[in-house]
DNA sequence: AACGCCGTTGCAAACGTTTGCTTTTTCTCC
DNA sequence: GGAGAAAAAGCAAACGTTTGCAACGGCGTT
């Protein structure tokens, strides 16, 4: 059984020219029903599959996108990513992914390592500041879709999926004031990241809202090493004078960082001290105690903005290289209330 | 400024042919050092990048391999792919990975689709139990490399990386042993996937070689609903009567359930029961208490599994299209102590 | 019977490379 | 200065598709 490679072949055993194996293969044009099954019946036999990049060559596009993520520090990748994977796959699109290691810079270079394969769109979860060159990818014509990492200004501008963030910082502080907390202290994010500084606004809010004025010695700003480095803080500030009663992370894997420093000070949870989170990773649950958290649907994330870029793609095509004004969509959140609170 | 997207335009403005462009571009052919320069420079001027659908579809490879991942249910995954992506990176490869979700018949749909774009090979972590497709693919002359799944039987007709399994179980159950714990219990995985019966053997001949014998009551079998199962089984099996003092989770996440349940329990660890696991996650560190386990070294298995493809696909770019002999590489892992133990 | 139309099909030129072969240029050596 | 070889460059045919245009035949209409 020869292996059958090419639309020609086909042709030749159906006694067809290749335009039209082409033609019922992509079902555009109308072809008589006899030949129709004629041609289809013979692919089957042969098994034989069109060569993608041959049809990319001639469209100039492979139905490709690319994902990039930070790292894997974070947990709330994976999940973002399978749901980009599966609305991708639906759709008969394939997702190459691309690790930026927080690199700045590192977008642009995939960016241009990318564009020679004729990727149909990026999807990035790994802006870091600098979003100048994502401005310069969409002016060029590419779509282009950011979960979770931009500024306030690009919304209007750029293609963006998130949950509202203030609300999720405002909610989550709230929460602890109602839970008759005291002393809330925050763990802030990279102040570069506006989604952090956003969960900051909900938290100053929050606590003003219930005629508490944030204390400034509550207010811990992320360290240099990275969020590990919130261990040490924690250590000497639980055993200054005026330590907070409940600590607001805003993400888990923060929060997880916390848990751990409080639970070498022997620190009791959350008698002496609440902690709550955002992000909901599948591990927060296993924490001890189960952490209590602010629920992103970082699944759904990941599948909405696969529909953007999508839509973008779809209608790139439609209307000559244009691309559609910005989408901004927000998804809800929920409080997870577990044992840590 | 108008975008130069072919060779020929580039070609035109220095007076030459575009063969000649090509052959400064590949370097294989030698060129006058007068006109590679000024080709050179015109590319740089303007920025082209040569097309590499065209190129790949010439040559009948696009530079691209495809990564197989069962879920991210299990967290050794994020990692094995960090590893995977940087040295594909590094090689000019890019990755398409594919979340399989363990439906069986995944991996040969994969193949299939992936067949048509020219892939240069696969790296699979998420092959069960049936393998057939899988020497299909390596007898139709596709790299194909397991990482950590596979059978015994497969060694020396398939690549593969992995740890020991055998002497992993055999480690941890001894470490267990020798800090005195008497009455060790095991919680096998999936039993479709030998690396869990290799553990269980190393679990087993410890024992033995410790002069104790398997207690069968002590032998959890992985539930039908998945790892989460073990939470009940555990809950159940710690109030009978020769209740364990030690608990073996044959991975990570399951020791993170058990922990879970003998928290619920208020069964306290170590003290009351110690509980070890095998993989080494990044979050295992942030357990309560911080879990002992077997490292694996996932991300370099993710890199060695890299490497041996890029052996095959070279090796079989020089031999005509034949495969080299299958490899097996194994790789070292160490027992970290912490203090669930 | 001639006409025009429409539904089908084929032809051939693209898409942007690579590469075997040929031609031209350059160099070397007598 | 010329012959010959070696080096450099060009030509054109591929790779496997898609697609505009042309051709063909059959049908209904006048």
């Amino acid at each position: 059984m020869e292996q059958i490679t090419s639309i020609k072949e086909i042709a030749q055993i159906c006694g067809v020219s290749a335009s039209t194996v082409s033609r019922v293969l992509n079902g555009k044009s109308y072809v008589r029903e006899g030949t129709r099954k004629r041609v289809l019946e013979a692919v089957k036999q042969s098994g034989f599959r069109p060569n993608l990049l041959a049809r990319s060559l001639k469209q100039g596009n492979l139905q490709t996108i690319c994902l990039m993520v930070p790292s894997y520090g974070n947990l709330i990748f994976p999940e973002i990513m399978r749901g980009v994977n599966t609305v991708a796959r639906e759709h008969g699109y394939t997702t190459v992914f691309s690790i930026t290691e927080e690199h700045p810079g590192a977008e642009e270079a995939t960016y241009n390592e990318m564009r020679n394969r004729q990727i149909s769109g990026f999807i990035i979860c790994s802006a870091i500041g600098d979003e100048s060159a994502i401005y310069r990818m969409r002016e060029e014509g590419v779509p282009v879709v950011l979960v979770n990492r931009f500024k306030k200004e690009d919304i209007g501008h750029l293609d963006t999926v998130s949950v509202d963030n203030y609300r999720a910082g405002y909610v989550s502080t709230q929460y602890l004031v109602r839970s008759g907390r005291q002393r809330i202290a925050i763990a802030c994010g990279d102040p570069s990241l506006d989604l952090y500084n956003e969960r900051y606004r909900g938290y100053c809010d929050a606590l003003r809202d219930a005629g508490i004025e944030p204390d400034p010695a509550l207010i811990l700003q992320e360290p240099a090493e990275g969020q590990d480095g919130y261990y040490n803080i924690i250590k000497r500030i639980m055993l200054e004078p005026g330590a907070p009663d409940a600590i607001f992370a805003t993400s888990d894997p923060k929060a997880f960082v916390i848990m751990r420093a409080l639970h070498d000070l022997k620190i009791c949870i959350p008698r002496d001290v609440a902690v709550i989170g955002i992000d909901n990773v599948e591990l927060s649950a296993y924490m001890e105690p189960p952490l209590t958290t602010v629920a992103q649907p970082l699944t759904r994330m990941g599948e909405e903005a696969m529909r953007i870029l999508l839509r973008q793609i779809e209608y790139k095509r439609e209307h000559d290289g244009e691309l559609p004004p910005p989408e901004n969509r927000i998804l809800p959140f929920d409080l997870l209330v577990r044992q840590s609170t």
